[in-house]
RNA sequence: AGGCGCGUAGCUCAGUUGGUUAGAGCGCUACCUUGACACGGUAGAGGUCUGGGGUUCGAGUCCCCACGUGCCUACCA
């Protein structure tokens, strides 16, 4: 059965199968390490660990997952993200890493709850008729049915988490991590509780925080409106955006040294429609050169109005109520929505003439991130944390270095952004989410911030205060996750251990929402915590000093776009849908996609050709494993080598003994892949990482190796003992690619892997073997450059032969001339290959150039010419040559004009001079052949 | 209004500190049912790197301007 793998690759069943292995056996799943426990612990005992003494601490990577939201069904970020740290994570634990991949999702208040409150009016049913708890009963429910679905979503990726520390925002403990940092917080003051202005949503009925309003350019009205002055004719005009506001005026403010205004200085203005006398006031809210230099001042509906009637101790009139419609102190329009009687308003205005002029004007209007509703100002008591403090020590600990940011601009965008930083709304009035551990006392009014509920009153004594109705935003839990998961406020093992997280990889989105707010809290609630010291060591950290950072490094990832670039949304209808993608190319392919386009600073425009592309690409290495398992059947049970025999090991391939020439390029080429795919993947460039084991394993390995080796495999009478160790080589090779491939094509890589080792692989998984990594005792620079003439000689005749439109099945005689004894080597070495690869007969030594011979190609090594009775299409030809000349030509003028520029001589590296000159010396033959060749055409 | 990014082959994108001949995938052309693979093979065509200045011995790469395009931040009525 192993080595019957079906003709064409079919992702879909080999993925599912692989993907519920990996969860069954719990692969992934980490135990605490005990101090003892964490020593060395080697793949093989053939001293693979080069570079790595034994008996010392293991190395620790720890990740910890974005949560994605309960709500949540996974979008093409989500499969980029978890990408990228899959393949990150994977190759840390074959690097042998104690890896520490941690799964959970997000309550996400306002989107379940509006989830929720969707499915009830279904039903026909309200929130507010059913009452508190037993909403949140509800949600529960709805959380046990389908709160899971985005999980499963992720296992279908192959994300390697550690499913056995699953967490959820609202377990038990971690709720009482957030009750246990909101009661710290206000102990040191760093919460408070007032009325202010807020962002208020009127859909959601609740405050919401500066960043969760998504502003928008729209184009609206500019209305000027004005006032008459109390004992005079005159009138002041004001302008506005939103003149239903106007009925909760208390004021209008001019600049102290506008003069327009000067003779109005301590009068009055008959505020319209609502005949309330108002001052007019003097304050620096009102700048002259804006307009008419005149504001009016509505402290219950503009945060700079608040600000203004703070000043000014002016009374604030609120005219909404939370849904936005008009309140008994808006007069006649009570009962209007806003827009309702903003439409109304300005026809009374108009009516009485009070309506100057409407403008055109370009407002930005803030929106509600989740539902879109325009949000309104709003004057309400809510719960803030005074955040400059927690700032302060998060600003310092990414300006010391103590956490890298990458790419390095969103560094300063981040600092940007807590240099001016304001206070956090933490209070939502919604009914689902962590509720604000404060009760109030109905009797002595006294505010209780408490770990757990009282019982009674302790300043009054009165029984049954009443908690607080609101919930905390949802970012205030989850800025905590990076402790609270592994046991805080206990001080445990898992935190020495796994905390400060090594990397946290997330969108540009959510840098302020999450990023920021954990490293506040991190590095407030951990000061003073101590990671396992021998394991920060080992771990690369030893320099670092602070170990309450929440992450060490945080890598920004693009944004994916769709193929036209547009943002995917819902609204655009343009979302794709990535399992749709995974079901249509499989996840290898898709996964494969994200990480060759994860070019960094730009953001994705996924292209399904590219997916295609890849899928043809897993299904070449399909192929491959087909052809080598079609030759191992073929081989004596005595002579079936074992497929990790000795090739299980970190440094290039150690059971490999090359013989051919091929053998040793091969080897080389493969530890200059490990080499160069490890420097990427070391600075998060995915794109080189993928890009380069494409070109290894199509370009080198099937397109070359496999071919060349191809006669040691089938020839009839062949030597069997060459033939075992030809099969033995392939089998290394092969192992040890897809050991190097794993990470980021997990399912084919591990299918194929298992199918080598006939059901007894050395570990459970591919996953659990060693990482490749460059073995410079197997770089063979001599082998790649005969390898590269061995190629030229062979693509020459090939495309003579395309030229010459020589039927594909006949074979052509070629004669060879060099005078370079390296060249003549190879042939000698390798005329079989030559013959068969390139369809020869027989290949000839001349003494004489070929250059003048017309079907004949010429490198700077060698001509060769092809013996064959058809003739070549002169003009065809001539045209060719012409064209290369000219390029020739070109080249030898700009090397040239540089070679003969003293300043260059003087300035450029040794190293650039030295590499013009040769090449100048082989251009010359080169433009000498070319010349002669178009002169025996007649060109 | 500020800030950031992008503009390279028909399409989607690479191109590391400026350094010899600007790469890949898809698409395109021609030929090929060669015992791993037509989701394949072989050989090709296709780019004055948006435009204009500048720095430099040397610019796709650095600077300035223009045009086009995308995003983020912002309490100016």
């Amino acid at each position: 059965m192993p080595h019957e793998l079906p003709k064409t690759y079919e992702p879909g069943a080999i993925e599912a199968r692989w993907a519920e292995y990996w969860v069954r056996e719990k692969l992934f799943h980490v135990e605490t390490p005990s101090s003892q426990s964490q020593r060395s612990d080697h793949f093989d005992s053939e001293g693979s660990g080069r570079g790595r003494p034994l008996h010392t601490a293991k190395p620790v990577f720890t990740l910890l997952l974005p949560p994605p939201n309960v709500t949540g069904r996974l979008h093409m970020g989500h499969m980029l993200n978890q990408t990228q740290m899959d393949i990150l994570v994977r190759w840390h634990r074959m690097r042998g890493f104690i890896t520490l991949w941690l799964p959970g999702t997000d309550h996400a208040g306002i989107a379940t709850q509006m989830m929720v409150e969707r499915q009830l009016a279904k039903e026909g049913k309200q929130r507010r008729d059913m009452g508190r708890e037993e909403f949140v009963k509800r949600v529960w429910e709805w959380k046990r049915e389908y709160g899971g679905a985005i999980l499963e979503q992720m296992k279908r990726l192959g994300a390697s988490v550690d499913w056995g520390r699953e967490y959820f925002t609202m377990d038990e403990n971690l709720s009482r991590a957030v009750r246990e940092v909101f009661v710290r917080l206000y102990e040191e003051g760093l919460i408070y509780r007032g009325k202010y202005i807020v962002n208020w949503c009127p859909r959601c009925e609740t405050a919401i925080s500066d960043l969760e309003v998504k502003h928008e350019e729209v184009s609206g009205k500019l209305w000027e409106i004005r006032y008459p002055v109390v004992g005079t004719d005159e009138f002041i005009t004001v302008a506005t955006t939103r003149p239903e506001t106007m009925l909760g005026d208390t004021a209008v403010a001019v600049n102290a040294s506008d003069e327009r205004y000067t003779h109005l200085h301590g009068k009055k203005v008959l505020l319209p429609l609502m005949k309330r006398e108002i001052p007019i006031i003097l304050d620096e809210i009102a700048k002259p050169e804006f307009g008419t230099g005149a504001v009016k001042i509505t402290p219950a509906h503009d945060p700079n109005d608040f600000e203004a009637g703070k000043r000014h101790g002016l009374a604030q009139i609120e005219v909404m109520d939370l849904h936005a419609q008009m309140n008994e102190n808006a007069g006649p329009y009570k009962g209007l929505d806003r827009y309702e009687a903003r439409a109304a308003v300005l026809a009374d205005l108009k009516e009485q003439g009070f309506l100057v002029a409407e403008k055109d004007y370009t407002v930005a209007l803030g929106k509600c991130d989740r539902c879109g509703t325009v949000v309104e100002p709003r004057l309400s008591e809510q719960w803030f944390v005074k955040i400059k403090p927690l700032a302060e020590k998060a600003i310092a600990a990414v300006e010391s270095g103590e956490i890298t940011i990458v790419p390095e601009n969103y560094k300063q965008i981040y600092l940007n952004w807590m240099y001016n930083i304001h206070d956090w709304t933490i209070s939502r009035q919604l009914w689902w989410g962590h509720r604000i551990p404060v009760w109030h006392c109905g009797n002595c009014g006294e505010v209780i911030v408490a770990r757990e509920t009282p019982s009674s009153c302790p300043k009054c004594g009165s029984a049954k205060p009443e908690q607080d109705t609101d919930v905390l935003d949802t970012w205030f839990s989850s800025g905590l996750l990076p402790f609270t998961t592994l046991g805080w406020p206990e001080k445990t093992r898992d935190a020495e251990v796994f905390y400060p997280t090594t990397l946290l990889i997330t969108a540009y989105e959510i840098l302020f929402f999450w990023v920021a707010r954990m490293i506040m809290f991190g590095c407030h609630f951990m000061a003073g915590h101590r990671q396992d010291a021998a394991m920060k060591q080992a771990s690369g950290y030893g320099d670092k000093k602070d170990d309450s950072v929440p992450f060490r490094n945080v890598y920004i990832h693009a944004l994916v776009r769709d193929a036209e670039r547009q943002k995917m949304s819902k609204t655009k209808g343009n979302v794709l849908d990535p399992i749709e993608v995974i079901e249509q190319y499989g996840t290898d392919a898709t996964r494969f996609t994200l990480a060759a386009m994860a070019a960094p600073g730009t953001d994705i425009a996924f292209s399904e050709s590219r997916t295609a592309g890849y899928r043809n690409f897993a299904n070449k290495i399909w192929n491959a494993a087909r052809f080598m398992f079609m030759n191992i059947e073929r081989v004596d049970a005595g002579l079936r080598p074992g497929a990790t025999e000795g090739g299980c090991n970190y440094a290039g391939i150690a059971g490999f003994r090359p013989v051919s020439l091929e053998d040793r390029w091969i080897l080389s080429r493969f530890n200059r892949a490990a080499e160069d795919v490890n420097k990427s993947l070391e600075m998060y460039r995915f794109d080189e990482a993928a890009n380069r084991i494409y070109d290894f394993f199509w370009g080198d390995l099937c397109d070359w190796y496999i071919e060349l080796i191809k006669p040691r495999l089938t020839s009839e009478n062949g030597n069997p003992e060459e033939f075992a160790k030809t099969i033995r080589n392939l089998t290394t090779l092969f192992e040890a690619s897809l050991r190097l491939l794993h990470p980021i094509m997990p399912f084919i890589t591990e299918e194929i892997w298992h199918a080598m080792h006939e059901g007894k692989p050395p570990k459970k998984s591919i996953a659990l073997a060693p990482y490749p990594e460059a073995d410079e005792m197997q770089f063979d620079i001599p082998a790649e450059i005969q390898m590269a003439i061995l190629q030229d000689l062979i693509v020459s005749v090939r495309n003579l032969r395309a030229e010459l439109k020589v039927e594909p099945k006949a074979r052509v005689s070629i004669e060879v001339f060099s005078h370079d004894p390296e060249t003549w080597n190879v042939i000698q070495n390798n005329r079989e290959a030559i013959q068969r690869i390139a369809g020869v007969q027989s290949v000839t030594d001349t003494s004489e150039s070929q250059a003048r011979q017309a079907p004949s190609r010429s490198t700077s090594r060698f001509d060769v010419r092809v013996d064959y009775e058809k003739k070549i299409d002169v003009a065809a030809e001539r045209e060719r040559l012409a064209k290369e000349l000219e390029k020739i030509e070109k080249e030898i003028a700009n090397g040239q004009r540089q070679l003969s520029n003293e300043q260059f001589l003087a300035k450029a590296p040794a190293k650039v001079v030295e590499g013009l000159k040769t090449r100048a010396e082989e251009l010359k033959v080169l433009r000498a052949k070319t010349l002669a060749k178009l002169k025996e055409i007649g060109g």
